[in-house]
Formats: C-alpha cells, structure tokens, sequence
RNA sequence: GGCCCGGUGGUCAAGCGGCUAAGACACCGCCCUUUCACGGCGGUAACACGAGUUCGAUUCUCGUCCGGGUCACCA
C-alpha cells in the first residue's frame, strides 16, 4: 500500500506536515516545574458545580506551581451542543472569579498564543496530524455503516467476546486495497478515519496517574475512530492533538476518562507526541433522594448542580470556592485558620493531596463554610452584596436598601466587626427575612412569642413601664440598668440566678422582662443585640409598637 | 458481562506496619448569657467482610461483598 498516495488521495487540501505545527506551537518558556493545564469543557448546558471543582483543580495547580490555566471549548458535537453554551459557562466562572490565564473569554473571543481555543476552528491542525498518520500507515479510512456497526456489535455479543469494538477481523475496512479505497470515494461513500492500533491483545500498558498512582490497564487493540464523516475530530483525537500544541503538562479530567487512557497514550505515541501526566478527579456526587443511593450529580436531575443555583440563592462565591477547596484538599481549612486573610487562590494546592473517593456535596457544610466567610466582612462589603443580589432577586429588597445605605449598613453590622461576629446568615436570600422587622414594609406584627408564663396583665404592666422610662439616649448600659430597676416593682427579679433558685416568688426575671419588649418591638423571640435594635428603630417606632402590642395583646 | 476506580464515624477526611484511630461539619450536653447567636468545654459515633504475610495489620497481598465509571462517527 502506497500510504503517500493515500493520504494525498483522503486529504489533498492538507500542505501543512506537523512540524510547520511545531513551529507554530512551540514549548512554552516556563519556569521548571510549571505546570500547564486546562479545562475542556463542551457547551452542552449550564456549568454545574463538577464543572466548577474540576476547573477549581485546574487553576489551583498552575497557581501553585507558577503555569498556566486555560479553557478550551470543545464544540466537537454539534448534535448535543446548545445556543448559549459557551455563554453560559463563561457566565458560570465570571460568577466565582475563576478566571484561566489564557483560551476562550467569551463568544467568538479568546486570548493567547496557543489557539484557536474552540476545537471547531482547529480542523486543519487535526486533519494536519491525521494525514500524517495516514502517511506512517497508522490510520485508514473506514467506510461501514452504522448499520453495519450496530450489526457487528450483536455478533459480538452473540460470540461473547471479552473485547467489544472495531478489531482484528471485525475490522472490515483495516486491510482494504488502495484501488478499493479509491473506488469507494470516488462513489461518494462517506468514511471516517480509524486509528491502526497495534496493541496486543494480552498485552498490558502502566500508567501513573497523580491522583491514584500506578494503573494496570489492557493496551489498546480498538481501532478507534480520528475523524468523524464530516471531517470533525472525536474527543479522543481532538485531545491528543490539542493539549500537544497546546503544550499541556498535565491533563486533569474526571474519573470517568480512566478507561480511555490506553487510547490515548496509543494515539500520543503514534503521533510522535510527548506523553501528558494525567490526574483523574473523583466525581462530586449526591445522595438520591428516591432510592438512598450515592450517585454522581446529574445536570438533569439536580438543580443544585447548576452553578446558577449557587448564585440565585446568593451564596457569596468565596464561599463556594471556599467549600470546593476543602473538598480538594482537605488540609485547606487549617491554611485558612492559618491565613484567614489571604487570597484563596495563594493556598499551595497540591494534587496528590486530593482525595480518589468521590465525595458528597454537602449543602449544610456550605452553609457552615458561608457563615464564616460572610461573618468576616465589613457590613459595607455586605450590603454591597446583598445589594447586588437583590437587583436581580428581590426587588423590593433592593428598594429598601437603596433608598437608605446608612440604615441598612447599621443594621448589618449589629454584633459585626468585632473579635466574635455573629453568624446569622448564610446567602443573601436569607437577609429579607433577616432584618425584616426593621422596614414597616415588611414588618408583621405577631405578639404570640410573648412569655407564656406572664399573663396579660403582666406583659401589659411592663410594656407600660417600659415606655415611660424609655429614653432613646440612653446608653447601653444606662438602658440596660434600667431595665433591671423596673424588674422588682413588677414582681420580678433582675438576677436571674436568684430566679431559678426560688421560681415562685416571682413572675419571671430580666430575660423575661427583655423578651416583653423584644416581642413587642420585633415580634420575634431571638434577635441580635436589643439596644441596637431600639436605637435604629427609633423612638418614634418603638414607642408605637410598644403601643401597638399593647393593644394586641388584649 | 469484560476492563477499571473506589470503600476510615451521618458527611468531608488525617493516617502510609505498632497511635487511647486526628480534625472540620452535623448532632447531644454543660458553661457563658437579658433572647438568639458567638465563644469555651465535653460527649455519642468509624477502619465493609474473610483469609494470608508479619512478633504485630486501618495500613501490604488475595478473595468476597457493596458503590461508581467505561465499553458510540458523545464528551
């Protein structure tokens, strides 16, 4: 067979040989053990929380050791390929501050000197590779049908044998004649291009994988399809050629990649190529809710998978981040008590440290991992936020901060910016409910919190009280003595020990004194800081709740 | 089914032949306290199972079981 002749008969547009590509591409100028990785995805739905782990682990590694990080759009198939694809994961990282240092920056853009960055603008590079591969005799075409194929499968499976695929005799088109092939072109009929594998089929291939180390696997023996009929790369092509020119160090993907290692090296090696590390992730998984069982998340089935669920529900993206990094290396929560300040991307993330289990997403550690994160900031940065949210959440949120910053930012920083912050809230869609009381908007007058052990009389008497003592300029501890003079006269005790020692002779104690005038002014029984409250309340409004409540007790 | 990966408390996990088997979250109790939180202290709770190697196995080997992945002109 004259494969000269071949591959000028398969690709006669193709003049570029890869070593023009080598030019074009050459290896990058990194310091030593800079590591050069990226994450691929394919603009198939919305980025999910996977995606963002596995792009989290692909920006910490350059990070860490001073290399690059870079997207790459894998737009091979456009039968599962959505309009706003790409859109949609770029939004997802802008979302989290992830950002690559170089590839795809949005639709149509990108930035960097290894591109195009969108495999469908890569097809001569990939045709460049194959029609040298035609050339050695390690690729040919293949003209069956999927009929044909689907055919060939049943008899396999009727045979039972171990390897299922395209090989040795099933491998129809593998030893066609030159002459055949030419007739068959010349005829129209489609064909893809097929690697030759030349594995042998007791023959076993070692692997170092980062994450799990050394992995025995069959060589290769499948002639797995290069190019589609319509001239377009499979995964599995497209990856050896590009993380190649790209000049990849170090491919990190998904577990599930794991069996198609063998191929992958099969094909590097065929092309002449250098050999990537490979690190496979564990999976981010979830328990389901219909049978128990732990399962990988599923874009279909879990709408908290969706990046977007993160940002509806107004979790700050520090916090994700900072949950997805405990997740990856779990020494990550002792740098940050070591570092509580420090920029997360500067935590020295390591690969090896990472788990090979697939893991839980764990909603109520997120939560814990939120309150700390949100705990730590000015209560300007958390209005800033909260405002952000709230412009595309909550509308009337939103209204009530604006019309006034002030108050809103007094009242997020009740017991904040201290030694011992309070860690009330998790996201941003849970400060509505949070501060309602303080906006007559959203306020709704509900006395039932009221101490039960206090009749009417009793909570009516001290709220009486209460507003003829009160004296809005009072300080904290002038209004807190206060309320322990009124505590005797009212039959009650303002030391609570003495209380529980002798619980009959009296009605109640300052707790229930203060929990009288909470309810009154706030309707709820727990609250932050009381004198806080009273003081951005104002005079005007607790004087009329106070009233109010009096009224509604009755 | 073949091949591969994984299996330490409810969750995330340290551990790399000898430990009373860390820590975090959750849960429970106590303390602090005008409520709630915060904080402090303490507690419940784990090496899937069976062989083997070894003076000694959570750690090494094999088998079983249980999860997961993969076997496309999808990635």
């Amino acid at each position: 067979m004259d494969y000269e002749a071949l591959s000028e008969l398969l690709f006669p547009d193709i003049t570029k040989t890869p070593s023009d590509l080598e030019e074009k591409y050459p290896p990058r100028q990194l310091k030593e053990n800079a590591r050069v990785t990226r994450f691929a995805p394919s603009p198939t739905g919305y980025l999910h929380i996977g995606g963002l782990f596995g792009a989290l682990t692909d920006v910490m590694t350059a990070k860490a050791t001073g290399g690059v990080a870079y997207l790459r759009i894998e737009d091979t198939d456009k039968k599962r390929e959505i309009e706003d694809g790409v859109s949609a994961i770029i939004n997802g990282f802008d979302a989290f501050g992830v950002g690559f240092d170089e590839g795809v920056t949005g639709f149509g853009t990108e930035k960097g000197d290894y591109g195009p960055y969108t495999q469908s603008k890569r097809v001569e590079i990939y045709k460049t590779v194959a029609k040298d591969l035609v050339k050695k005799g390690l690729a040919y075409p293949c003209f069956c049908t999927a009929e044909e194929l689907t055919e060939m499968r049943g008899e396999q499976e009727k045979e039972g044998t171990a390897i299922w695929g395209y090989f040795g005799k099933w491998a129809k088109c593998r030893d066609l004649t030159f002459d055949e092939i030419k007739a068959k072109i010349d005829a129209g009929q489609p064909y893809v291009l097929r690697f030759r594998a030349n594995g042998r089929e007791d023959g076993k291939i070692i692997f170092d994988d980062i994450i799990r180390g050394k992995i025995e696997m069959p060589e290769n023996i499948i002639d797995e399809v290069l190019l589609k009929s319509d001239g377009v790369p499979t995964y599995h092509f497209a990856h050896v050629c590009d993380d190649h020119f790209m000049r990849t160090t170090h491919v990190i993907r998904g577990e599930e990649w794991i069996s198609s290692v063998p191929k992958h090296i099969a094909l590097f090696k065929a092309c002449g190529f250098k050999v990537p590390k490979y690190a496979h992730t564990p999976q981010v998984m979830k328990i389901d809710e219909e049978d128990g069982s732990k399962r990988k998340l599923s874009k279909r089935k879990d709408p908290e998978a969706a990046v977007s669920y993160f940002v509806e529900e107004g979790f700050p993206k520090e916090s994700v981040l900072e949950y997805l990094l405990t997740l990856l290396n779990s020494n990550f929560e002792d740098w940050r008590r070591q570092n509580p300040k420090a920029d997360i991307f500067s935590f020295p993330f390591n690969l090896k440290k990472m788990s090979s289990s697939g893991c839980l997403f764990d909603l109520v550690k997120l939560t814990d991992v939120s309150k700390n994160v949100i705990s730590v900031m000015t209560a300007r940065q958390v209005y800033g936020y909260v405002l952000k949210w709230a412009e595309k959440y909550d509308g009337e949120l939103y209204s009530l901060f604006k019309k006034a910053p002030e108050y809103a930012k007094n009242i997020l920083n009740i017991d904040r910016e201290n030694p011992k912050p309070r860690k009330d809230i998790a996201r941003w869609s849970q400060v509505k409910e949070y501060i309602s009381y303080f906006y007559d908007e959203l306020y709704e007058a509900d006395f039932s919190g009221m101490p039960e052990n206090l009749s009417k009389e009793d909570i009516g008497a001290v709220l009486e009280k209460y507003i003829e003592i009160y004296d809005e300029n009072d300080g904290k501890d002038e209004w807190f003595g206060k309320i322990k003079e009124m505590c005797e006269p009212l039959g009650f005790t303002p030391n609570v020990k003495e209380y529980k020692k002798n619980p009959e002779s009296y009605k109640g104690h300052v707790g229930d004194v203060s929990t009288v005038i909470r309810v009154a002014v706030t309707s709820r029984t727990n609250t932050p800081d009381l004198y806080m409250i009273l003081k951005l309340l104002g005079r005007e409004r607790v004087i009329s709740r106070i009233k109010a409540a009096l009224n509604g007790i009755k």
